[in-house]
RNA sequence: GCGGCUGUAGCUCAGCGGAUUAGAGCAUCGGUCUACGGAACCGAGGGUCGGGGGUUCGAAUCCCUCCAGCCGCACCA
């Protein structure tokens, strides 16, 4: 099923096998003390424990082996499964395997896989933000990767995301490349700018700004021209826009993200809002003087001397700073979009320039306690000498190059393994290898810190990488694929005899678990190792139970675990953004 | 100087709302299967969880301190 649908899907009747487990154990423990926390986890020596007896003996006074046969007592499991104190006064908990099997069916039928829809909000999504007649570098890969890979989980847990592109679209910079663009003539400059030669034009405009006194002072003219509306110097600037525009969509498209031009509402898009900021800051006795600089001290943040640290909102040339705009954006998300949570996938350094930003906004009263915003900081792409990844002669490195350079690898490992594809459908499948080879290698490590860049590691179909998930994925196909007929799983009982068959079912029922974790601390990793972790239990059980050559209710029962397993890996990468062929 | 992030096996990384023996992948070594497309599978070795102190019956996980690396700390966004 398309994800777009699937967004649409309707909730499943059946809870999340960790949720019943859990409020069972929930009630049991409140019988004890009210609102006591069962702390139930998954446990490779049962099939969930549950921790939270010690700290509940800790608050009753009494011995934790007391508490744990108090809590023992009074839970009714029913079907569910048992329980049994262990140790100092862990309970382990053995789901039954008629429960297990009733909640696999369940699954089966399913195609949420369990995962509970969300009362819809509205999630504000910042990232990516390239700028104008830029190149997009691995700097703004981790922003686009982490943020696409949000707004998918978001939107499949039934949100209404807005994806917003923040784009650096103004500026003293488009002085000089208005005057470059018109000095290249018009047509020229389109034609440099539609291949995506970015950067060429940039460093041009640069050099001609630093070596030419005429330039420099025609540019510094142009930029007032643009502040001021010049209907003329807003076309030509529209035009850099508009290609660079048209540029980062092709790398998007080349990246599989979402992000359209729609979503792109650039930094100019506040121009008209700044002076409200000022004014209404002014109004709210929140704006100071300071060095001819109009700014907001908020409490709590100090500079290196000690001395309160401002947030320049209107500079002394009377320029707006960034973080008017910001601020501005804050306001227009709050008040237009009505948003009721708003993320930034912005590098880790800005932390301290957001956290200001974000105060300031709340103590103005433009941003209510209710809406949440977050920081969605990340660490750095590293090169393979573990410093910041540039390219051999020492620039930053495009980001479509390093995309083409995995295509390449991925694709002569293609050629190798001779797969027997037409060029065209082994080019395509190597982009697809590709893109999953550098997005999960980019969601699959915690995202504050930083990490190494390594082409073969990540294209290797062996180890936690996304080409071995696809692979896994394709590998499940393959088994349908050789059915003589289309596999029924009608009325499918999961006795789940083999200790491997065991463990891949209890894999499958957590995927709510994983999904939920990585949503509700915006950690998209925590996702991925669950599918790793699920493809591994996954290659075990196949390993020690035929499918093909098994017959009747167990062969029922061993394709089943491998549909869910498929759907289970399809479904995770799809929200991670990353799509798993059918044939590999 | 202040603040933030990071420091876990040879390498790359999970685990960090404390809890029963610190996990995985890669690499190394040994074994297994007439290889459902080996993405094999099973097992072994390998770790003072940066150092020290504290809280706790119990700390990789919480607190303090020190060390190392990266980053931010007024008009470029």
């Amino acid at each position: 099923m398309a994800l777009d649908k699937l967004w649409k899907c309707e909730t499943r009747e059946m809870p999340a096998t960790y949720d019943l487990v859990n409020s069972r154990l929930a009630t049991a423990f409140g019988a004890v003390l009210a609102g006591a926390d069962p702390v139930l986890r998954p446990s490779d020596r049962c099939d969930y424990q549950a921790n939270g007896v010690m700290a509940l003996s800790k608050s009753v006074g009494k011995s934790p082996r007391e508490v744990a046969e108090l809590v023992v007592a009074s839970l009714e499991f029913g079907d569910i499964g048992t329980v049994e104190i262990a140790g100092p006064g862990f309970l382990n908990i053995s789901l039954s395997p008629d429960f297990l099997s009733t909640q696999l069916s369940s699954l089966l039928n399913d195609p949420r896989l369990g995962v509970e829809r969300a009362n819809p909000e509205n999630i504000i999504i910042d990232y990516s933000a390239p700028n104008v007649a830029k190149e997009m570098h691995v700097g703004h890969l981790r922003s686009t990767v982490i943020g696409d890979a949000l707004a998918r989980m978001y939107r499949f847990k039934g949100h209404q995301v807005i994806a917003r592109n923040h784009v650096g679209d103004w500026g003293t910079p488009f002085g000089k490349l208005i005057e470059h663009l018109l000095d290249m003539g018009e047509d020229a400059a389109i034609a440099t700018l539609s291949i995506g030669d970015l950067d060429t034009f940039y460093r041009e405009a640069n050099a001609k700004f630093e070596a030419d006194d005429g330039f420099k002072e025609r540019s510094r003219l142009r930029v007032v021209a643009l502040q001021s509306g010049d209907p003329e110097t807003r076309r030509l600037w529209r035009i850099l826009v508009d290609q660079s525009v048209a540029y980062f969509s092709e790398v998007y498209a080349k990246l599989d993200v979402l992000l359209t031009p729609d979503d792109v509402v650039g930094e100019s898009f506040y121009n008209d809002m700044l002076q409200k900021v000022v004014e209404d800051l002014q109004t709210a006795g929140l704006l100071v003087e300071s060095d001819g600089a109009l700014c907001v001290f908020p409490e709590g943040f100090v500079n290196r001397d000690g001395d309160p640290l401002p947030l320049i909102v209107q500079k002394r040339d009377e320029g707006f700073g960034y973080a008017a705009t910001d601020l501005a954006a804050v306001r227009n998300r709050v008040e237009n979009l009505q948003a009721q949570e708003i993320l930034y996938v912005v590098g880790a350094p800005q932390a301290q320039h957001l956290d200001m930003v974000y105060t300031v906004a709340r103590s103005a009263g433009w941003l209510p306690e209710s809406v949440r915003c977050e920081h969605v900081a990340f660490g750095n792409v590293l090169g393979q000498d573990h410093k910041m990844f540039k390219s051999r002669e020492g620039g930053t490195v495009k980001l479509v190059r390093l995309l083409d350079e995995a295509i390449e690898r991925a694709d002569a490992q293609l050629l190798e393994r001779s797969v027997g594809l037409s060029d065209e459908a082994r080019r395509e499948l190597a982009t697809s290898i590709a893109r999953a080879a550098v997005k999960y290698a980019d969601l699959s490590t915690e995202r504050q810190r930083d990490y190494v860049f390594e082409l073969d590691r990540m294209l290797a179909f062996e180890g936690d990488t996304g080409p071995y998930l696809q692979y896994a994925y394709a590998r499940i196909e393959s088994i349908f694929r050789k059915l003589p007929a289309p596999a029924d799983f009608e009325g499918v009982v999961f006795n789940l005899a083999e200790p491997q068959a065991w463990h891949l079912g209890l894999g499958l029922v957590e995927f709510p678990i994983a999904f939920e974790s990585a949503i509700r601390d915006l950690l998209p990793h925590r996702l991925c190792t669950y599918l790793f972790d699920l493809a591994q239990r996954f290659t075990a059980f196949y390993d020690a139970c035929p499918v093909l050559s098994a017959s009747g209710s167990l062969q029922v029962e061993r394709l089943a675990l491998c549909r869910l397993t498929g759907d289970t890996l399809k479904l995770g990468l799809s929200v991670l953004g990353i799509d798993a062929p059918q044939k590999m």
